[in-house]
DNA sequence: TTGTATGCGTTATCAC
DNA sequence: GTGATAACGCATACAA
């Protein structure tokens, strides 16, 4: 019946082992500079007392916070939230805290943002979200926290850190390549929202490969989508309406080319007999939907990881990694069931081209 | 030229305003209790010197991190980490910030929340994982913490916390009593792991239906599963392979309930057609299959924002919300196209009786 | 209503 | 290799 007891401090362990508090605290944080004997009666003291360091307190002294902040543009998307699992894994490997906050929320980010970083309850900052306002960045640069910065999946050109990222342009080129290869001419692409750095660089590349590949892509083919599942049923709907339809789909995101895919059979077409469709991101539903889906992976472990050891190395003073370098995680082309030689072709398999990349 | 600006400290301000440290500090803290004239004063000192409090120092100073841990289990899993979002949006607009740790992360979880709730660099915990090691346990205790826990969706009976949940047991009345219903009287289930609390209350709850509506429910039909896609994958492939199969099956995860729906298309057999499914969690994807999802609807927001709600009342003192009371959210049946009545009474419509709630 | 002075628990700088 | 002691930046009891 008593009131809790008080947590050890310092002092308490000095006091148990005989030693001065400076002595804890170098067991603490340089124990090979303490002759084996004391270190063992300290560490013995502390196991005796259940002393734990108080953060705070340490936080305040070093100047250090011991944690990372990582911005994840909708948290309730799976995709980086598999992404900020693996930072977490990496980071908390390292003694690091990870402090999320979901930079959709109402406007609320900035403030935020720039709270943690000027008010030092942050060493760094992972952003999985590539807008970054002007207020943002001069916060940045004012807290001259631009090292303490990486970006992942996500960038923005105007902020001179590094980036970890999926090569874009190489996975929409996968895409168009395997669909060219299938023997497909006319491709239409569902792009992501206009506003996205990603959006944008898949949609560009698509363009560009169909371009090289000498297609005649119609203006109507390329559909403004934003990634989500509703965008994929609407771009379903305008496919199906089209006079002249392409033989081919490649959506900017999986979720697009899953719903994309229901909506065609929910209306009588068929995957892949009628329409191929390829997706990007590989999101663990893509290999159960039905028909699987053929898409594009992005190794989601791997971008959370590089992205948390680039801050570490950053955060260690590792001045060789500095500036705004790119770093590209692993990306392939997963063929599954949604694509296959256009209907036109179907009649003589002989044309069915090896890939001509 | 220079080296970064010293951050301004409270001394600063109080210089740049002509007032003490402890009028900018109170400026802070409690506005109300300063003359308009001096608060304003302090503001405009605040503004000018780009002044941010030090959460360190303060949090020392105070006794309070200003940080909550949320502990879910599997990041990567989307219904996880929309909790989570909302969860963030409530903590976030009451000036706390989010800690998150995997609580699958390989055995480090344990170390990490004592860690956190020992050594006060955290207020509280909203764990979203049921399982609750003696150790952690013992550490709540120690720590006179069990004040400032909160579970969210799972729950341990051994830990007398609040809890903030769906009503499992109805959610799967629901959707036994909808099949019944359509006049199905063969029913599987394809439950969660043993050692989950909500796939042993969800199973239970559904021999318990069963048997009030004097089904005959073989016990090869309650085929043990894990919530995973891949589960729902065998558990298709086990009802497939029946002598007498079930004319229908509630999942206890949407994930299974899609993957089995998935299998069972790709080999010849159509839902509803042939069977019917019901799922549980209304994932987003739920809406988008084809055919779309029947399944009961977890209130996911309102989970997080809850329990998020219900921390914060006992952080800031509200004694009248003690005890390991549970609060229930929102539940439903959604009804989609996964579910039919079966092929035998299809003949004779009128045979499909009213739900018999 | 405002100012003064102290301490929160650590780590870093000196001595020894 | 170890000990004494002064910050770190803020909030609050107490005094005015």
């Amino acid at each position: 019946m008593r009131m809790q007891k008080a947590q050890p401090k310092i002092k308490d362990v000095a006091h148990a082992a005989g030693v001065s508090t400076a002595t804890v605290s170098r067991a603490l944080t340089q124990p090979e500079r303490l002759s084996e004997a004391t270190r063992e009666k300290v560490f013995e003291a502390i196991q005796a007392t259940g002393y734990r360091v108080n953060r705070a307190a340490r936080n305040l002294r070093t100047r250090r916070a011991g944690a990372i902040l990582v911005l994840v543009p909708n948290l309730g998307n799976p995709f980086f939230s598999h992404i900020l699992s693996s930072i977490n894994e990496v980071l908390a490997a390292n003694g690091y805290s990870v402090l999320v906050f979901d930079s959709q929320q109402h406007g609320a980010s900035e403030q935020v943002v720039s709270d943690c970083l000027l008010n030092g309850s942050v060493d760094g900052l992972i952003t999985l979200d590539g807008r970054v306002s002007d207020v943002t960045r001069q916060t940045l640069k004012n807290a001259n926290m631009m090292r303490q910065v990486v970006f992942c999946c996500e960038w923005s050109d105007h902020l001179p850190v590094p980036s970890i990222r999926s090569d874009n342009a190489l996975g929409t080129q996968m895409a168009v390549d395997h669909l060219v290869a299938l023997g497909h001419r006319a491709i239409a692409h569902v792009t992501g929202p206009a506003e996205n750095i990603l959006g944008r660089v898949r949609k560009d590349a698509f363009s560009a490969c169909c371009a090289a590949h000498g297609l005649d892509i119609l203006p109507d083919w390329i559909i403004p989508g934003d990634f989500s599942l509703a965008a994929g049923v609407a771009a379903a709907d305008r496919i199906l309406a089209m006079g002249t339809r392409p033989t081919a789909v490649f959506c900017a995101s999986d979720a697009m080319a899953l719903s994309f895919i229901s909506r065609c059979q929910q209306r009588g077409v068929s995957v892949p007999h009628d329409i191929s469709v390829v997706g990007f991101d590989d999101i663990d539903l893509a290999a159960f939907s039905q028909p699987a889906l053929t898409t594009i992976r992005q190794d989601r472990p791997g971008l959370g990881r590089l992205a948390a050891e680039e801050l570490l190395a950053h955060l260690h003073g590792d001045q060789k990694s500095d500036g705004p370098h790119v770093i590209y995680a692993p990306i392939s082309l997963i063929e599954r069931s949604t694509t296959s030689a256009p209907a036109a072709l179907r009649a003589e398999p002989g044309r069915v081209a090896k890939p001509a990349i």
